[in-house]
RNA sequence: GGCUCCAUGGUCAAGCGGUGAAGACGUCGCCCUCUCAAGGCGGAAUCACGAGUUCGAUUCUCGUUGGGGCUACCA
């Protein structure tokens, strides 16, 4: 077989050489030790957990060493590709405050994100000619073939496979057209036929069945990798015939990842744990064409709980998933980032409890520390977590970012049903929308948001915007809705009485510990203890104890019988909206 | 089915031949307290199983079981 010829006779287009493109992507001039990562999604409009996970080892590894962290779009498939995905990617790597250094992120042009850094384009469907160089050269030294073997001969190519319980795949004797001789190929060609370019793997199938090799002979066969967090690992070579372009002539993920990140730079690839089954492939490509393969560090996948297994987290069935999930149940980014960073890294959270201050940056991340077994996603953890992230932000901040996040979800929120609609929902109509509701009242805002959030022992109950939303509706009439009843241990008879009393005896004037003296002697006049101990030690003597008195005011003032203190909402609110509240109460009582 | 990765409380996990087997979330109890939250103190709860190596295995080896992944002209 004359390889040049054939080269030629596939590639005629191509005019530049390997060489060229080598020239083209010099290598990166970097401080000793910098690390070059990169995202590599695929533009199918979804992006999740997992890809957040990914992104901030690939950022951590790059930054902490003076390195780069660029994005490249893998839309190589172009049956998968959505409308919008780059800019959906972009925006939402941007909001969980990802930092690349290049790739595809310049202003959108034609749907497209132009090139920011040297070493683009960043679109892999930009890079034809470049792959289609290097697979030249690799038919010309013999080392990838052209098939044609259509869709329906494969697939009966595999249900024979099946029944023979053969290992499926193009390799050995099912490789039909690696050792056709030219005259065929050029039938094929000259009837127009397309062809999709093979490897031509030497790796041998040493699972088969038939296969008669020694245990020793068996081993020779395996290789031996070090992956960034699994250490050692000693797989099987590759012995299938992988396609390395497609008809279309643009090239399988395999192929586009070896050529890209050798160009590119890549010193680490970080990818989840699907992509270990075909690393013996790409191990072999990337020795087929004389190269260095990178360190790859293989991150776990991330699970949840269905009943009683553990299962990966679906994009079909599992919303928190999704990126937009968080965004817009409105987790700051900062709680998701942290949150990520303890399952990250197994030290992070007993750093952060050390340095509860300290940027986060500051953190010496290494891939050692990650886990290679599958992470069950905690919701409950990260909920706590966000706990401690957002009682670091001020008022101001969290204001901010309140108003941000109405601003795209809560413009049409459903107090009675908790429910966030499609504000052009005509159904919609009396919903309320937050956005100008914080918008016209942010000194108020700030004051709430500021309740017993500072000191030693600050408040942390604020989680994410819609719970914050409910933490806060009944400070203003367009969320209150009344939750709890009064409290049984207060005769219904006493509730008016007790309203009444407090209305008579209400001065905003009064500071906390007068305002408390107060209830508490009212509440004894009435006949119930001004202790609660006093009432537990006897309970015959009282008909309760303060507390029962005053959650009949605070559900009254409040709708709910739990609250911050009652005090500083009363502050907040106003005298004519506490004072309106409470006979609305007596009304309605 | 084949190949492969993984395996410590309910969850995330430290551990890297000798430990009372850390810590965090959750949970339970107590304290503080006008309610809630926060905070303090304390409790329950873990080395999947079976062989082997070793004076000694959670730790090393093999097997079993369980779970995950891959097995495309998808990534």
């Amino acid at each position: 077989m004359n390889y040049e010829k054939l080269a030629e006779l596939l590639f005629p287009h191509i005019t530049k050489t390997p060489a060229d493109w080598i020239a083209a992507f010099p290598p990166r001039v970097l401080p000793e030790g910098a690390k070059v990562t990169r995202l590599a999604p695929s533009p199918t409009g979804f992006i999740h957990l997992g890809n957040l996970y990914g992104a901030f080892t690939g950022e951590r590894l790059a930054h902490q060493s003076e390195g780069v962290f660029f994005l490249r779009i893998e839309d190589t498939d172009n049956k998968r590709e959505v409308e919008g995905a780059v800019e959906a990617v972009i925006s939402s790597l941007a909001y969980f405050n990802v930092r690349f250094d290049e790739g595809a992120l310049g202003e959108m042009k034609n749907g497209k994100a132009t090139d920011v850094g040297a070493y683009g384009p960043y679109y892999q469907s930009d890079r034809a000619e470049i792959y289609q160089t290097f697979a030249k050269q690799l038919v010309r030294e013999g080392k990838a073939y052209p098939c044609f073997a259509s869709e329906e001969e494969l697939a009966a190519m595999r249900e024979t496979q099946e029944a023979e319980k053969a290992n499926p795949g193009y390799h050995g004797k099912w490789a039909v057209w690696r050792n056709r001789p030219m005259e065929d190929i050029e039938a094929e060609l000259a009837a127009g036929k397309k062809f999709t370019l093979r490897f031509r793997s030497e790796g041998i199938d040493i699972s088969a069945a038939d296969c008669k090799l020694t245990e020793e002979e068996k081993a020779s066969h395996m290789f031996t990798v070090t992956d960034g967090i699994r250490g050692r690992l000693t797989m099987p070579e590759n012995y299938q015939d992988v396609v390395l372009l497609k008809q279309n002539g643009i090239p399988t993920y395999h192929f586009a990842h070896v050529i890209d990140d050798h160009l590119m730079g890549t010193t680490h690839v970080v990818r989840g744990e699907e992509w270990l089954s075909s690393l013996p492939i790409h191990v072999q490509i990337f020795s087929a064409l004389g190269w260095e393969p990178p360190v790859f560090c293989h991150t776990t996948v991330l699970m949840k709980m269905d009943g009683d297994t553990k299962r990966k987290l679906s994009k079909r069935k599992d919303p928190e998933l999704s990126l937009n999930y968080y965004r817009s149940e409105g987790y700051h980014p900062d709680a998701v980032r942290e949150y990520l960073l303890t399952i990250l890294n197994s030290n992070f959270e007993e750093w952060r409890i050390a340095n509860p201050d300290a940027d986060w940056e500051s953190f010496r991340f290494t891939t050692e520390k990650m886990s290679s077994s599958g992470t069950l996603f905690d919701l409950n953890k990260l909920n706590d977590v966000s706990k401690d992230v957002l009682v670091r932000k001020p008022a101001e901040e969290l204001y901010a970012f309140l108003l941000d996040w109405a601003e795209r979800y809560g413009r049409a929120y459903d107090p009675k049903t908790r429910m966030y609609c499609d504000p052009e929902d005509p159904a919609a109509a009396d919903a309320v929308d937050l956005y100008e509701l914080f918008r016209a009242n942010e000194a108020k805002m700030l004051r709430i948001l500021s309740i017993d959030r500072t000191g030693e022992k600050p408040r942390k109950d604020l989680v994410y915007a819609k719970q914050i939303v409910e933490y806060f509706s009944y400070f203003f009439d367009e969320t209150f809705v009344p939750e709890d009843t009064f409290p049984e241990e207060v005769p219904a008879e006493d509730i008016p009485e007790i309203l009444e009393g407090y209305l008579a005896r209400y001065y905003p004037e009064d500071d906390n510990s007068v305002w408390f003296d107060k209830v508490r002697s009212y509440a004894e006049h009435l006949g119930y203890a001004g202790k609660p101990k006093d009432f537990k030690k006897n309970p015959e003597l009282y008909k309760g104890h303060v507390g029962h008195v005053s959650t009949v005011i605070r559900v009254a003032v409040t709708g709910r019988r739990n609250s911050p203190d009652l005090w500083t909402i009363q502050q907040i609110m106003g005298e004519p909206l506490v004072q309106a509240r409470i006979k609305r109460a007596l009304g309605g009582a």
